[in-house]
RNA sequence: UCCGCAGUAGCUCAAUGGUAGAGCAUUCGGCUGUUAACCGAAGGGUUGUAGGUUCGAGUCCUACCUGCGGAGCCA
């Protein structure tokens, strides 16, 4: 059915007479020269025409092609070591398919605003379109690493009936004449059941938070991954988010090379991640850690992003705090058998500022300690009652995490804002297009 | 929600309270190996909105609108 050729293609050609479609991305004007520089969502290629060697016709089509163009370009494949990527076209025909009026995006410099509001048309950029094939490539290794472990897929719900945590960041939708639904903000408790029946499974999907956050670390509507295990306990979830990083990020690093460096992104600090342990630090060693560094933290508090950022200081792997006051963590997180106030439950950190990218813990596998805590956080006990069955028949110890998609990419692409690694970003006040 | 910053050409930004400017983009011209190419020329403006102070406001004051950055919360 595909018969054409595409531009990463073309080093295998050298020597043949090729025809791509694509558009025009850029062009450097040489009098009888021209260079066009035509993409196709595979890569970029040099297109040379010489106005000697086409028919006018040919050498007006390509003179007046604009920035976008759609253009079918004919031409031999060489070898050269002038052109960027190593092969160029010689030209022999061009035909502008449609030639594009007013491309609002030029080379140099544009706001925020601007590129947010032309987001569409942004995703042709360069550096737009490395950092989605990162994207793409992660979440290609996520379904990976967890098939090649015996993990089942389960999808959860997007419409439930009640929070999962906290009622203040709920999208609220009409579900039927006289009944709320609400967007899903996570996928775990459903999760829970289904590591019952599955043994080790994992959810990847949308979730959505109305926080009125308005950070370069938050998005409204994310992508989040969820494993969840059966029999496993916090010693094993800490072993498994790290193994999980590491062969993300290994993954990222063998394929994903030129777009990193199209990127500008110094991969060689992302090799560490790969190669050297993860730091385990607990958070009373923590707020020790930050007290010598003057932060004015005691036990109970939770750590700011400063904070984060000055305990990954010194290290060029993730870091995982673990063991936080039970005070400030979910629900239904496991409480440390040896240390009560605490809760079995783990923070990766990110180095270079990226901060928290997975969070997860134990769970309370007790009937009758979970119902106590259910009723401490004045949850309405009717609305999980569902939830408790997984620890009325046949309970089990099990743990999980979450990652979210977009903080992981952002990191390896070393993109500062996350709203640049989802295609359609949706940000509070921000929804267009 | 709170705190801070900013709205001037299509875009990115200049302009002591005193004639509205540049680069890029666009159009035209020049250039046969360019790498955000370069050189020359032209067109392009109700300075976010509404008031106020002043002989005079892009500039100062007030309110509002829009956007950005950050906090809290989180992945």
């Amino acid at each position: 059915m595909e018969n054409s050729l595409s531009i990463s293609d073309l080093p295998s050609h050298a020597g043949e007479t090729v025809t791509l479609k694509g558009w025009l991305y850029h062009w450097r004007k040489g009098g009888k020269i021209w260079f066009l520089v035509l993409r196709d969502g595979s890569g970029y290629l040099q297109c040379v025409v010489s106005k000697a060697d086409v028919p006018e016709a040919v050498w007006e089509a390509a003179t007046g092609a604009t920035q976008e163009s759609t253009l079918e370009v004919t031409g031999l494949v060489k070898a050269d070591a002038r052109s960027p990527g190593g092969v160029e076209l010689g030209v022999l025909d061009v035909k502008v398919l449609d030639l594009c009026h007013d491309w609002p995006i030029t080379p140099k410099e544009h706001g925020v605003d601007f590129l947010m509001s032309q987001r569409h048309l942004w995703l042709r950029s360069s550096k737009q379109v490395a950092v989605l094939k990162v994207r793409s490539e992660v979440e290609s290794a996520i379904h990976d690493f967890f098939h090649t472990r015996g993990y089942t897929r389960v999808d959860s719900p997007i419409l439930t009936p009640a929070a999962c945590e906290g009622t203040s960041s709920l999208f609220e939708t009409q579900y039927t004449d006289d009944e709320k639904a609400y967007l899903s903000q996570s996928g775990q408790l459903y999760l829970e059941p289904a590591a019952a029946a599955l043994g080790k499974v994992y959810c990847f999907g949308p979730t959505f938070r109305a926080e009125k956050s308005k950070t370069r670390r938050h998005l409204r509507e994310f992508w989040m991954v969820e494993p969840e295990v059966a029999f496993l306990e916090i010693d094993g979830l800490l072993d498994l988010a790290e193994e999980f990083v590491k062969e993300l990020t290994a993954r990222v690093l063998d394929r994903r090379k030129e777009d990193l460096k199209r990127l500008e992104r110094d991969a060689a600090k992302l090799e560490p991640v790969v190669s050297k342990k993860f730091p385990r630090i607990s958070y009373r060693d923590a707020v020790e850690m930050l007290q010598k560094k003057s932060f004015p933290v005691k036990f109970g508090d939770d750590l700011g992003g400063d904070e984060e950022t000055a305990l990954t200081e010194g290290f060029d792997t993730p870091i995982m705090v673990t063991r936080y006051p039970a005070s400030i963590k979910a629900f239904y997180m496991q409480p440390d058998p040896v240390d009560p106030d605490v809760a079995l439950c783990l923070d990766m950190l990110a180095p270079e500022g990226y901060g928290e990218i997975i969070g997860g813990s134990q769970r309370i596998h007790d009937h009758d300690l979970l119902l106590s805590r259910i009723r401490q956080h004045d949850l309405p006990l009717e609305a999980f009652q569902w939830y408790l069955d997984v620890r009325k028949y046949g309970t089990f110890p099990h743990s999980g995490f979450g990652m979210g998609l977009e903080r992981f990419v952002a990191w390896m692409c070393g993109v500062p804002h996350l709203r640049e690694c989802i295609p359609y970003p949706r940000m509070l006040y921000r929804i267009y297009p």
